[in-house]
DNA sequence: AGGACTATACGGCAATGCCGTAGTCCGTTC
DNA sequence: GAACGGACTACGGCATTGCCGTATAGTCCT
């Protein structure tokens, strides 16, 4: 990993903990949400079909299908919830489970 | 990396390969996605702006207020990120820091 | 009174969500 | 090799939402 790569990461990372310290001032805190994202790609590391992978984390089949033929790009809140699905899995998991 | 930080990317990869390994059944697994979110109550609960809620988890400030104003409904995809938001603020923090 | 901040309200177009169906590719089983 | 089921591509089409902008109202502070 390259230094340019980790500081990137150092920096996600302080932003992050300054936040959930309360350190850092909540009304100008802003989130970046990718315009773009490789769904088939997040499917495939989870190795889950289409049709698990809706299943698993709430998206309506269709939709999947929609994204990753590039018919139609997921909007901005899918795209954070991918970005979420991406990272932390599990997290997904935790909150959806009943 | 923290111990805990290599824990987590573990744990997720291990869920990964209980997919794989067929251990967890693909099939079956069906998160539940309700159909209403209290918006306001979750925003509320975190103690932030509408304008600041949005900025933190990424939404459109307009969606927000379509939403706590019951002019429109989350769709699908706004309301399983809601939920998240909302049982793991935090989790929607670190897949989002860059 | 004036200003800053927050929230309500809504017009309006573009875009997506979501449903359904038909066709393709592929590995497997008879 | 024909039949089968699973996974995916492709797309028509309507209802609904996303998201933009702007105007209005309420609250608190100086």
């Amino acid at each position: 990993m390259s230094k340019r790569a980790f500081d990137k990461i150092k920096t996600g990372l302080d932003d992050a903990r300054a936040y959930l310290d309360g350190t850092a001032d909540k009304r100008r805190y802003r989130v970046y949400v990718p315009e773009t994202m490789d769904v088939k790609k997040i499917r495939a590391r989870l190795g889950l079909s289409q049709e698990a992978f809706a299943a698993t984390y709430g998206f309506a089949l269709s939709a999947v299908r929609d994204w990753e033929q590039g018919r139609r790009r997921p909007e901005r809140s899918a795209r954070i919830l991918l970005k979420i699905v991406q990272k932390e899995p599990d997290a997904v998991t935790r909150a959806l489970a009943r």
